[in-house]
DNA sequence: AACCGTCACAACCGCATGCGA
DNA sequence: CTCGCATGCGGTTGTGACGGT
């Protein structure tokens, strides 16, 4: 089967960011919601292909992204996740809330890891004394505790042992080289351990997930005071769209998807506004057969007779019209 | 001041997966 | 059941900042 491209390759930007680029996706995506991220670009008037755009969503202007260090709590956190999961960084993700897989991926190749290789390396050294001094097999729960694992959790690393001398930077360190046997011993390990709390954070990302439209004016607003936008505070712009975009005063409810929209219930009261200009959805770009009133189907969202009462919403059926319509 | 190496982070790429026609 | 599509995921690469020489 062939697969069609992801998006047109000529004329597409690459590349990083530019705050034009992130303030019209922000825009977009908190009033719109991100309804096919195919063709957002084109209505957000964006010379990007989806699959960017998507990205750079989740991963830096979503407002309920968390930047800045790792806290001890989170970097334990995802080595124990890690150590039992494996490379599943999205899985891992879930139960850091506000770090994104990408950014967990990002920190465990350029830090955690590397510290991890150099305990593993001390502790390598600290068993091979006891060997030496003693004779005896070292408690085997005593290794690999260095402030990131628990008594009783295991590396790979250490578990194999056959490896006359090896570099503690090395892939070994990789869990996806990982036998099938060595998962297992690992999962029973945190077993034994009490490694429960999976399933209680299994209860928290359930309940996070949408089931009704949000509520924009949820959101506490104080659009005054703009002086500079930053894209990583998204809730700020959300605020900026309500605030100054012509339209947002049409958009008292905005029908989101049903997947990660939770962060929408997180965002906090303003103090510090930063938008410089306000951004305005070019609603010319989106055909009408895309916005359907959810109460009064007889008119247009652009009517001169519409109801500020009534809900509206991004037709559900987009997915069916040719995308040649938009072109 | 210029160069170079390292690091952290952002972004891209290709494949996997789920779902509807 | 197969196909085509959209989206998710993980590996990899690109890039800018920073510090050392």
């Amino acid at each position: 089967m062939v697969r069609t491209p992801c998006c047109d390759k000529d004329g597409l930007k690459k590349g990083s960011w530019t705050q034009e680029e992130d303030n019209k996706l922000i825009a977009y995506v908190t009033r719109y919601g991100h309804w096919n991220w195919r063709l957002l670009p084109k209505f957000a008037g964006l010379a990007r292909c989806g699959k960017s755009c998507r990205l750079r969503w989740l991963n830096y202007l979503r407002p309920d992204v968390k930047r800045g260090n790792f806290s001890d709590e989170e970097e334990e956190t995802i080595v124990r996740l890690h150590e039992k999961l494996g490379n599943r960084w999205s899985v891992i993700a879930t139960h850091l809330p506000g770090r994104t897989d990408n950014d967990l991926k990002n920190h465990w190749h350029t830090t955690l890891k590397k510290r991890l290789g150099k305990n593993v390396h001390t502790e390598r050294h600290v068993k091979a004394a006891k060997s030496n001094s003693s004779g005896a097999n070292p408690d085997k729960d005593s290794i690999y505790n260095n402030g990131f694992f628990l008594e009783g959790s295991h590396s790979p690393t250490v578990s194999k042992t056959s490896d006359p001398d090896p570099d503690p930077l090395s892939p070994e360190l990789s869990s996806s080289e990982f036998s099938s046997s060595d998962y297992t011993t690992h999962q029973n390990l945190f077993a034994e351990d009490g490694f429960d709390f999976l399933d209680a954070c299994l209860e928290d990302v359930n309940q996070n997930i949408w089931t009704e439209s949000f509520h924009i004016s949820q959101v506490t607003t104080q659009a005054n005071g703009i002086d500079n936008f930053h894209g990583s505070d998204a809730a700020k712009a959300m605020e900026c769209v309500r605030a100054e975009s012509p339209l947002s005063y049409h958009n008292e409810n905005l029908v989101v998807e049903n997947d990660d929209f939770g962060f929408l219930g997180a965002i906090e009261p303003i103090t510090e506004n930063s938008w410089t200009e306000a951004f305005v959805a070019d609603m010319s770009l989106i055909p009408n057969e895309l916005l359907v009133p959810l109460v009064n189907e007889s008119e247009s969202y652009f009517s001169s007779t519409y109801d500020s009462e009534d809900l509206w919403c991004l037709n559900d059926n987009s997915h069916d019209l040719d995308v040649n319509l938009f072109q």
